[in-house]
DNA sequence: CTTGCACTATACTGACCAGTCAACTACGGT
DNA sequence: ACCGTAGTTGACTGGTCAGTATAGTGCAAG
């Protein structure tokens, strides 16, 4: 992979904020130019379409959560842990862009997915690869929670898959309430559906 | 409630058509028209914006829905019967979109949450204002399964919500995949979240 | 026949949209 | 000093947007 040029990465960012706050739809090229400094030409230079710039900027972002994902979900912590840090990773990040904006923002991955899922398979195609990747994370973590015997699962995909269902179904209703609050039973819910043996949570 | 005129219904329901097939932004208010057959004057002597319009076609639309759950969820029927019955409303609503469109087209109302909670006040009032009636079905079959002894809860508002951000997220997973199988677990899941005691399904 | 009203028809406005273009600058290699 | 290339600039295009203006229709009551 090689080094973006800064251009690219403030539109990249600038793009995922806009959208982030609003929607694809409602942010102009010309909304992101303005807000990166970025002049229009240069903006058809660095990228192909507006739709291609989403589908980067999904990228981009997602890069930078793996990062974080990774520590999140580290195997040196007992997996029951590592989703109650998944939870609270969620919970600060919804926190800070709510005193950003004022509003509860939810995944932007889902709010492009849900826009545009019918309309542009490219980008369709970005999120769900994306939201593949998260679930990877949750996978092994419920595979480790089944071989310690924490949890009993069949289909310890099927699971993964359910819980992170939950996770972005809490998500969205965060949202359209615009209340952070509902976030607050994350982790109690999940454990909830895990069916998790020993009551025991972490401080 | 008195009727509604003829255009104003065919725009009403041209509108959710519409928008549920790709979204609100991506739809003219020239769209809806031409495709409901009304002049552009009548649509502004009969809603005063395509906001408006958004919201009314919600409300229709959710009248529509209730007259529905009111029989799925009739208290004549044992709660986890309504369960049942609810999933495979819900799959069916979504294998008839899915056959006339080509895609998994998801929740109406989700989508347009998830597109304009930020930016549209009234829309994302609606929103919620509609997912909260769902959810009232829902509460009152997860009070029925704890007095019956069937699940377990402390706080049974609590659990009808995890149950349908449960929904609400799974059908979000069909939609951006565009793979309606992911919706063939969907009542186990919902079993299993709700944790119920004894092993049992309706035919 | 006529007045008034609910509704329809269509042309129009001005803003904004995604995307294009040709001219320009900065700079590293020769 | 010269060139080639990478990147920048901002004006421009043609089309579309939500919303408006205004004239017209059909019809019912007086």
């Amino acid at each position: 992979m090689r080094q973006e040029s800064p251009t690219k990465t403030k539109l990249l960012e600038t793009a995922l904020e806009l959208i982030w706050e609003s929607s694809y739809g409602s942010v102009s090229v010309d909304d992101i130019c303005t807000k990166a400094g970025v002049n229009k030409g240069s903006f058809y230079y660095a990228f192909k379409s507006k739709s291609d710039l989403a589908v980067a900027a999904m990228e981009h972002h997602g890069a930078q959560k793996r990062a974080i994902f990774d520590q999140v979900f580290s195997a040196q912590r007992p997996p029951l842990e590592r989703l109650e840090r998944y939870c609270r990773q969620v919970i600060e990040d919804q926190t800070e862009k709510f005193h950003k904006y004022g509003k509860v923002l939810g995944c932007p991955f889902c709010s492009l997915g849900y826009e545009l899922s019918t309309q542009d398979e490219n980008i369709r195609r970005k999120v769900e690869q994306t939201l593949g990747a998260v679930t990877r994370y949750l996978e092994s973590m419920v595979r480790d929670l089944v071989s310690e015997g924490t949890v009993e699962a069949k289909d310890p995909k099927e699971l993964a898959r359910e819980l992170y269902s939950y996770l972005m179904g809490a998500i969205m209703q965060a949202k359209i309430e615009n209340n952070l609050s509902l976030l607050d039973h994350l982790l109690s819910g999940a454990v909830r559906l895990l069916n998790v043996k020993q009551a025991e949570s972490a401080a």
